[in-house]
RNA sequence: GGAGGGAUAGCGAAGUGGCCAAACGCGGCAGACUGUAAAUCUGUUCCUUCGGGUUCGAUGGUUCAAAUCCAUCUCCCUCCA
């Protein structure tokens, strides 16, 4: 069965609003934050470790999965699903990101046709359409297929935008007229940079197309200042419709996941929680703190005594420290299931305080402790 | 007893008259990370009141100038008796 979105409620200050996303695997609320997973595993994490903390949908991704181990072999398996022993909804990527991320300053060609690119793995020549990515994405039968776009850096000017957003749309067009997975939604992704005028243009006409739900791309790229990127959402939320999923790509700070739900996004995904978990960081409702810090050394407490992760229930900042100074991965691994949980918990919140009529007051006080008082952590 | 080799910053190890406060690696300390080429990358690591000060086993010497040359001493390693 194809997902469903139903809007449940909206907020009476801003444009937060909280919301169901229906699946065959059970209902999961909105706001949400989905864990990334992009190599079929959420990185030193089996499916029960991500589940235990809270999540729902996960992310994977069709470029790397299309090098290795291949869509055939996945479908061959089953499914991603199955190859990878989630029972539970997942997004893909379309793969658009990768051709700006891995092809950042390298040799790449975007044409209308599709991006000639180079493989990250053994640098063979590459070719990906619009249409290729959805049967890959058919292909790994993920319960939601994203729209293969364009995302250009935050430094591309007017014109090179205004280009690529119309061809972004004709190759969401494209993939759209070959979808028919009637099992698996397709989600529109809306590009335009900072620019008022881009944005509606990319929403409207994307809208028009009907999608299953709407993403906010090309946010949060290379030294994309904050600023930019709220208002890349707030010139896109007023024409995306109400009761259609809209999604935040790629965003993962606590303060820009709340900044993305007061404007009426409702699921986020980052790389940030499992990524500085592996490099000795986690969150904390005081700011990201860096485990590896000799101030923990001795520190026999765990990381927040008020989390209800398995990690902060289990084990102390000096042991964490201990792995993280001996290179266990084991390390990796507590920080990760910790930094999931905290984003997975921040939603909750988020949605507790939307249901309870005060969002922004929630919001006022998290930011207040956030990124202030450091030390109080210890 | 004899012959040779060696002692360099927390550790390992380059350097063998000036460009040396001394490469590089490790260790230490800190920072970055937003649709994952990331269990990665970057910075820093004698002291300093940032003017400078004190270093290359120790002491003395040669020289305008010494980690680098000479003398003596201390310790370590290898080989021969």
């Amino acid at each position: 069965m194809k997902i469903k979105y139903k809007l449940t409620k909206k907020d009476n200050n801003c444009n937060a609003r909280l919301g169901v996303i229906e699946t065959k695997y059970g209902n999961y609320e909105t706001p949400m934050f989905m864990p990334v997973g992009t190599l079929a595993n959420i990185k030193t994490l089996v499916p029960e470790e991500v589940k235990n903390e809270g999540a729902g949908i996960i992310l994977s991704n069709t470029y790397h999965l299309w090098l290795r181990p291949g869509d055939g072999i996945i479908k061959e398996a089953g499914g991603l699903h199955k190859f990878m022993n989630y029972d539970g909804p997942i997004l893909t990527d379309s793969g658009g990101f990768q051709v700006f991320s891995l092809a950042k300053n390298k040799k790449k060609d975007i044409t209308e046709d599709g991006v000639h690119f180079k493989s990250h793995i053994d640098g063979s020549n590459l070719f990906l359409t619009p249409e290729k990515s959805i049967q890959i994405q058919n292909n790994l039968d993920s319960d939601i297929a994203m729209s293969f776009d364009e995302c250009p850096p935050a430094s591309a000017d007017y014109n090179y935008l205004k280009n690529s957003v119309e061809r972004t749309l004709r190759w969401a067009k494209r993939g759209k007229m070959v979808h028919n997975n009637p099992n698996q939604a397709l989600f529109g992704i809306v590009q335009g940079g900072a620019y008022e005028d881009l944005r509606k243009l990319s929403a409207t006409k994307t809208v028009e197309m009907d999608f299953d739900g709407y993403a906010v791309g090309g946010v949060a790229n290379d030294g994309e200042s904050k600023e930019d990127m709220y208002k890349a959402i707030d010139y896109s939320i007023p024409y995306l419709p109400e009761n259609k999923i809209r999604y935040l790509m790629g965003v993962g700070e606590p303060i820009d996941i709340l900044e993305g739900v007061e404007r009426g996004i409702d699921i986020f995904d980052c790389v940030l929680p499992t990524r500085i978990a592996r490099h000795g960081n986690a969150f904390t409702k005081y700011g990201k703190i860096n485990l590896r810090n000799k101030k923990y050394e001795r520190d026999f407490t765990s990381i927040d005594s008020e989390c209800d992760c398995y990690t902060c229930r289990n084990y102390t900042k000096a042991y964490i420290r201990h792995l993280l100074v001996s290179k266990e991965v084991l390390a990796g691994r507590l920080l990760s299931i910790h930094n999931i949980r905290f984003l997975i918990k921040l939603t909750e919140d988020i949605r507790k305080s939307i249901k309870n009529d005060n969002f922004i007051e929630y919001k006022k006080q998290f930011i207040k402790n956030y990124g202030g008082c450091k030390d109080e952590i210890k």
